[in-house]
DNA sequence: TGTACATCAGTGAACGCGCGTTCACTGATGTAC
DNA sequence: TGTACATCAGTGAACGCGCGTTCACTGATGTAC
């Protein structure tokens, strides 16, 4: 029973062992700096709660800011798959904003320290710009998906959206970071479904398009 | 010529010298920090760029964190107050949200260093809670003053707002802070005017709202 | 106005600490024969 | 299958540095007489 992990790991070659260390120190690194932030957690730390040492670190990783440039491109990257499936499985036609709304801010509640690691690292990209164009990378795929989606659902149910969708998409992320950042300073300046109601609002037919196409749910977002 | 400053210093009370003391260490402080930001920036920084040292500061003001409380909360004060005068200088009626949106773009762009700056105290205030409640006031503040103009404006020129004013304050602040923070990071991926246009859209009637009071300018908001 | 003492804003040096990074070493894995 | 050497992932200790904070001191300003 105690030895079964170590007898099994002992079997593992060098190059899986090295992976299991890199996956177990990018765990730590997740849940330390969520925890305490970039700038308040070290290497240390990190190295501790994933039960191995510093050099562990270096020898995986150039330096710290590599370790969190992997960490979040990698959780980015998941997110991206992810966006789409959460999106179609749940918001039913015409309910896209209530339920997109509410599924992000309950997201949000849960992965408060995630986020704020976000923006802690957002900070520090703006102030080096190299690491900054890498960074860019991950964001415009996750903006592609979200862009797809949108454009998708608008064919299909027959609705225009009120800019183009890369320009919606860049508005509705902008909308989604600022608010959750005055959510993770103070909840309660900022009511719960703030975000639902813009979404409403945004897309809302305005005075001057055309009646929606006959059938379907003709007053509905309203 | 070279003794005029010297001594028309000496002339001044003890109080009036520790206050000139303390401005120039609140300007040296904002100067520094916006550079190096608030972690990057020692308090050696702020010390020589005023002329002074480490002991002035402690003098002064409690620590390091006291020092950029009083500098944000001073700001956002002045602010606060400059805020309406510039709307209602600039912005003619139906034009609102392109002066508003062109007016906080270039703001932005001429005080970039600031914002990141601000950015990064939220993520500071965000993980003190204690801090995080005496700024909140501040903020309230300069929430009210944009809520109060934003009725002013609409009850002067009778459309409706689309959601109730805190509320629709709370919004703009949010999606504004985040298409700050995403041009903070890469410019080139916000267009200039996507502020300006999400205002626009947010403002425009929608089906179903009554048709404008007649006169004025019906069909303005398009 | 002048003198003697009190106050206190700002000095300058030292303290203590934590942290990122480096490096010589080790022991398990891999390779060649 | 077994042996001898090579490799290299991870160890553990040391390095070096910067920084926030503290503190004994000083000299200019304030106060009392």
């Amino acid at each position: 029973m105690m030895g079964l992990v170590p007898r099994a790991a002992a079997r593992l070659s060098r190059e899986e062992k090295k992976a299991m260390t890199r996956a177990k120190l990018l765990d730590a690194a997740a849940a330390v700096f969520a925890r305490k932030g970039f700038a308040g957690a070290s290497l240390d730390d990190v190295a501790e709660e994933a039960g191995l040492t510093k050099g562990a670190v270096y020898s995986n990783f150039e330096n710290k800011d590599d370790l969190i440039e992997v960490l979040l491109d990698e959780r980015l990257t998941r997110q991206t798959e992810e966006l789409g499936k959460l999106i179609d499985e749940r918001a039913a036609p015409g309910q896209e904003a209530e339920i997109g709304g509410a599924l992000y801010m309950s997201y949000l509640e849960e992965n408060r320290d995630y986020y704020l690691l976000d923006f802690e690292y957002a900070v520090h990209l703006a102030r080096n710009p190299k690491l900054a164009r890498r960074s860019s990378q991950g964001h415009a795929r996750l903006e592609s998906a979200m862009a797809e989606i949108m454009r998708r659902r608008a064919v299909e149910e027959g609705y225009e959206l009120p800019l183009p969708v890369e320009d919606l998409t860049k508005a509705l992320f902008a909308l989604g970071s600022g608010i959750t950042l005055q959510r993770l300073i103070d909840p309660a300046r900022v009511p719960d479904d703030l975000f639902a109601r813009m979404l409403a609002l945004i897309f809302e037919p305005r005075q001057g398009d055309e009646e929606p196409a006959a059938g379907k749910d003709g007053k509905a977002k309203r």
